[in-house]
DNA sequence: TGCTGCGGGTTAA
DNA sequence: TTAACCCGCAGCA
């Protein structure tokens, strides 16, 4: 790559009796050292793949052909934030709308709902019934803390023939639902009981989801969205699956779901702190970002690695760019594991969920200030001004060290399930680390069979368990569905409430109907 | 109705 | 001076 901008080091005068060309001023575009308030910015030709997720001190370079970044969008909930200067947009994070309950999602999801980036919007939210019908909690903001106590911030800037991203601080909370989520519910007019438009967009975006999700490249992308169409119109053809059908379904996509989620060689972490090893820039992804390179498929995953390892990364179902999103550290390990269970021979998916399904989490939780955060850019953080008034109980939502709860001690659960005390049992199967609730309380669903089939095939449960559930969905007619989309597999779920989800014959111990919340 | 960008203004260090 | 934040406005979908 050619550089035409500044912070290129001259080269070292080389003490030879005949003149050379000093080498062309060929750098890494990684390895350019540059700041959002530099006068000039440098030159380059090679650009970034947009990450919406980025997280953590970095620094990007996109192409004006970027529509995501020409938008300045974010997966993350980004609000406009005034520095009077017209040449930076800046942005601050809105945290996460979570649940005042802590309450879980009969699949053991968490409630983690977008913030309106409006204020008015956002103060209408605030206060809201939880949308898990079967809680009685209230939504509330969880500031994003990230950057020293204050809000994560996104740096926009638009010079030559860049977009130049920077972002400061590490969110301190799980993702936010993705924009198109808090779109598309807002379209079910606080729908309820909008069952079909529901069915529509959620199949649309499980489509689109697991699109992402299966992205190694554009090209194959594109592949996999013609097999992924056929495949399910195969399978709308014939509703009732044979389980070899289905295992094949399985097999196919996991394996596609695999080889997208390639580890980093290289990449190294420390086994005490779990921190990437070997950094002690400023840029505390500054490893990350080199081993990121221009391969985003898998330098993605390594250029948001980093940071902390707290969290399971919650996936982003309508994000057209969530497959280059974050996967933490616990999830480059799950990955590793997962490839070499891919190279012995595919084993079945219930082995590859129960290795993804163990998040390490830290010991001790930092409350109030990452750990990682170094907070040596200090150029930000001059005012300690509350943040908003808008603001709620920090981490309201999380069982911090020490808290006693049912998680397990010290554990931050932010996902689900199986990194709390939930009993990992049968109903594990629908373990998800995140969710999207899509609030389709429909009674009667049979017609989302095929949603059925195609989320089984993910949720690896047997092909008796499935006919179990299907009996409990015939016998449970009255029962309410919940539509999720896992952080892990990317797949959507439509998924029995408690009462149903909890039928005796699959729940495990510890998940009686009428312990609903495990927080 | 909400998102986005812009910009004036205030507050605090 | 700098940074965070509030607020209102306009354009847009």
């Amino acid at each position: 790559m050619v550089l035409n901008g500044m912070n290129i080091p001259m080269p070292m005068p080389v003490p030879v009796p005949v003149p050379v060309p000093s080498p062309p001023a060929t750098k890494s575009r990684v390895q350019i050292d540059w700041d959002i308030n530099d006068s000039k910015m440098p030159t380059v030709v090679e650009f970034d793949e947009f990450n919406d997720w980025a997280n953590g001190h970095c620094r990007l370079i996109y192409g004006h052909q970027s529509d995501e970044a020409r938008k300045h969008a974010s997966g993350w909930a980004m609000r406009n934030t005034n520095n009077h200067n017209v040449n930076i947009l800046k942005k601050s994070c809105l945290g996460v709308l979570l649940c005042s309950a802590k309450c879980k999602l009969p699949n053991g999801a968490s409630v983690h709902l977008r913030p309106a980036i409006c204020d008015k919007a956002r103060r209408k939210q605030q206060g809201k019934q939880c949308p898990n019908r079967n809680c009685n909690g209230r939504l509330e903001i969880q500031a994003c803390r990230g950057h020293c106590g204050y809000p994560v911030t996104h740096f926009w800037r638009r010079d030559g023939n860049g977009i130049y991203f920077q972002a400061k601080g590490t969110h301190d909370h799980p993702r936010p639902e993705a924009k198109g989520s808090t779109e598309a519910r807002r379209l079910l007019a606080g729908g309820r009981r909008v069952r079909s438009l529901a069915v529509m967009l959620a199949r649309d975006a499980a489509l689109s989801d697991k699109l992402c999700s299966l992205r190694p490249s554009k090209r194959q992308a594109k592949t996999q969205l013609l097999q992924e169409t056929a495949s399910k119109r195969k399978r709308m053809e014939v509703p009732q699956a044979p389980s070899q059908e289905l295992q094949g379904a399985t097999a196919t996509t996991a394996a596609a779901y695999l080889s997208t989620s390639t580890p980093i060689p290289g990449l190294k972490f420390d086994q005490q702190s779990g921190y990437p090893a070997g950094n002690g820039s400023q840029w505390c992804g500054g490893d990350l970002y080199t081993t990121y390179g221009g391969k985003q498929e898998a330098g993605a995953g390594a250029y948001d690695t980093g940071m902390y390892n707290g969290y399971s990364m919650l996936h982003s179902p309508l994000s057209s760019h969530s497959s280059t999103g974050s996967y933490y550290q616990d999830n480059l390990q799950q990955h590793q594991q997962q490839q070499h269970q891919v190279q012995l021979q595919l084993p079945s998916v219930q082995e590859t969920m129960n290795v993804n399904y163990e998040p390490a989490m830290p010991a001790s939780y930092p409350c109030g200030m990452p750990l990682y955060e170094s907070c040596d850019d200090t150029s930000s953080l001059t005012s300690s001004s509350g943040y908003s008034s808008e603001d709620y109980s920090y981490f309201n939502g999380y069982n911090l060290p020490g808290s006693g709860s049912g998680l397990g001690s010290g554990s931050l659960d932010v996902s689900g399930g199986a990194v709390s005390g939930h009993n990992p049992s049968a109903q594990d199967s629908f373990y998800t680390t995140s969710s999207e609730i899509f609030s389709v309380f429909e009674s009667t669903l049979n017609d989302a069979g095929v949603f059925y089939d195609e989320a089984a095939a993910y949720q690896q449960t047997s092909y008796h368990q499935q006919q179990q559930q299907q009996q409990h969905q015939q016998q449970d007619a009255a029962a309410d569905y919940y539509y999720s989309n896992t952080g892990v597999d990317n797949v959507w779920n439509i998924q029995m409430d408690a009462a149903s989800a909890y039928h005796p014959s699959t729940a495990g111990a510890g998940a009686a109907p009428t312990d609903p919340i495990y927080c």
